[in-house]
DNA sequence: ACCATATTTAGTTATATAGCTAAATATAAT
DNA sequence: ATTATATTTAGCTATATAACTAAATATGGT
């Protein structure tokens, strides 16, 4: 039951579930997720970590970078079914239409 | 967005979500649920206020008592199925059996 | 009127959460 | 060696959350 609770609690705060929304989109890395949250590295780290904790992301390595995506399939099915009543969201639709056009080159500078 | 939130915000307390399993089973009064759980009135009345203005129960008099309920057939349907990776829990059970055996008579002392 | 059930309020305590800065650490590519 | 990407740590602030007590307030039944 923890684990289950553990699970909406990483659910309940708006930067993470944005995160779960992105990474229903693609998987992607965290120079990509701090392109489009107003959170600093180690913040978005922390959540991560949480996500991760929480059994609903996997963390993989690419290269220099670290590239997350969603943990299974039926994570990506119960998050698609949630996201199916967002589709007007402001924000959500935001996110997705930045998502689409970020790539990793632009992460440096 | 917020509201999907707020409701799995409501979702990752243990007293709030012990609730929601129980009322899956049957709509229950505010006593009954005190027979439950080991929380005091108040505390309650604030966890069932949450959980309403979450949109996850309703609220209806009956005499002089109040009973809750799952909020509709979406809900229960989206509980139905947390509820089945969760049958082997402990406190779970132990809560569903507790209902199954509890009545409004009990409260009065 | 009084009792039973429930909610609300005010006041308090303790812990959790989310964010920050800034420095240190790790790892992989150049 | 240096740079790029990411994580972790320590220290900090502010707010939210969950619980309590105790009193006040509804509301419905007897």
């Amino acid at each position: 039951m923890y684990n289950t609770i553990q699970k909406f609690k990483a659910l309940g705060d708006e930067n993470r579930f944005r995160i779960l929304m992105m990474l229903l989109q693609k998987p992607l890395c965290v120079c990509e997720l701090l392109e489009v949250l107003d959170i600093k590295g180690g913040t978005l780290s922390a959540h991560l970590k949480l996500l991760k904790n929480a059994g609903l992301i996997n963390q993989e390595k690419d290269g220099r970078w670290v590239v997350y995506s969603i943990s299974s399939e039926e994570t990506k099915l119960f998050l698609t079914e949630i996201m199916e009543h967002l589709k007007e969201n402001t924000i959500i639709q935001k996110d997705k239409a930045t998502v689409s056009t970020i790539s990793r080159d632009i992460c440096s500078r």
